[in-house]
DNA sequence: ACCATATGCTTACGGCGTAAGATTGTCAAT
DNA sequence: ATTGACAATCTTACGCCGTAAGCATATGGT
């Protein structure tokens, strides 16, 4: 007991942060996912109750909106200077980057959480190199959506299957042989192209889609401009 | 209680079937989203007391997975016939309108599913339809992802905003008041955008990243048929 | 020296998914 | 008509969860 309160007198000095509370909990849901984030666990990692908790963080949604805002502060945001196309494919494949070591933060996208401080600091940057590029008020507008919906949407199609593959590597063998290959036979083929090596070359397919979006939308403002 | 075992002896003989349990759940969580079914509340809903659904469901996992093929099994898929790039732009906006009618469906890809029977007869039939219209195993392969990321992506942005407008409509006019217009200029500029009223001619957001995605896969087409 | 305040702790509540096993209804074979 | 196997349902209980309410203590300004 001696001891306990030694320790708290010690250690009191340095009482918990935010921060702290949200950075043990986005290691916590990078090692076990966000389903084994848990107030009483977050705060054992931290030494402390869980209700202790609840002085740095309003409620477990407040916990995870500050965890993604997290996230969009690891991003790397486009150049402001040079060429846009790399910039932005740049920054988009950072994104990208970040999503698959988080794999929790696509799960709060859901969640109706207001974006934070960095998420709005990311969207003004990549909206101004845009608008700076030349694009129209509107063309920025789309071009902003169309970027983050493959970003979003393809790193949320990939997670999943990372994590299955993980979990059997020989998941997508199995499946094809269970697959009637007669009935679904594009479907087959498919699963092959995934299973092929990857050839000298090739993009990827993130990046596939990604250079498919800017080559139009260079293309739309091109046409605009003369 | 006598009333009870007469209603039990009556109604035992249409027992609960897989497929009641599954649109039941999907009902109750098209009304209160994803975190408000229960197992209990389910079998509330059905008559029922909860373990008895274990009958036809293997666990909560295994119910969420079926709810997912319900909503797949809505979208409609793209015609055989036809122009392809039509009939692949239709089939994208079902998909889209099918998960704003289940907002709940957007939070399922993420856990690691197995695809149900639905999915992949949808993602055969749009594989299909790529192939025959011209494109390689390849190329079929990367327009299929560049247009599921899209769809899901972009609906995945959508679908917070929408669930926030809906709870206090002056939303985006207050966080303008709030933002700092002066450190985020084009983020203020971005939201402006969004608040004006459609313009003639507007094919709208979703629709113009589509449209950016398929425009593009015809242009390669186009350039490897040559 | 004192006290407001910030921080942490204790206890408790209702709700969750579901394991284990008892109970009941259905129907084919006798 | 009886029985027995089997599937469907119900009962009870356990260990989790988020967090409300209130108490204890340490810190820093006065």
């Amino acid at each position: 007991m001696s001891s306990q309160t030694d320790r708290a007198a010690i250690e009191a000095r340095i009482p918990l942060s935010r921060d702290q509370v949200l950075r043990a909990a986005a290691e916590l849901a990078d090692d076990g996912g966000l389903e084994s984030l848990t107030m009483r666990k977050l705060a054992q990692e931290l030494g402390v109750e869980a209700m202790s908790l609840y002085h740095h963080v309003r409620n477990k949604q407040d916990l995870l909106g500050g965890m993604l805002d997290i996230v969009y502060a690891e991003i790397e945001p486009p150049a402001s200077e040079g060429e846009w196309r790399s910039a932005m494919r740049h920054s988009a494949i950072s994104f990208h980057r970040v999503l698959l070591s988080h794999p929790w933060a696509c799960n709060l996208f859901m969640s109706p959480i207001g974006p934070g401080p960095a998420r709005l600091r990311y969207m003004n940057t990549v909206l101004g190199r845009l608008r700076s590029t030349g694009f129209s008020a509107d063309m920025t507008h789309h071009a902003y959506h169309a970027l983050d919906s493959h970003i979003v949407g393809f790193t949320l199609w990939l997670l999943p299957f990372l994590a299955l593959a993980k979990q059997q590597p020989d998941l997508a063998e199995r499946f094809l042989q269970e697959l009637p290959a007669d009935e679904l036979p594009h479907l087959t083929e498919h699963i092959h192209v995934h299973l092929a090596p990857e050839r000298p070359g090739d993009v990827g397919e993130f990046e596939f889609g990604l250079d498919l979006i800017l080559d139009g939308l260079e293309r739309l403002r091109d046409a605009a401009s003369t």
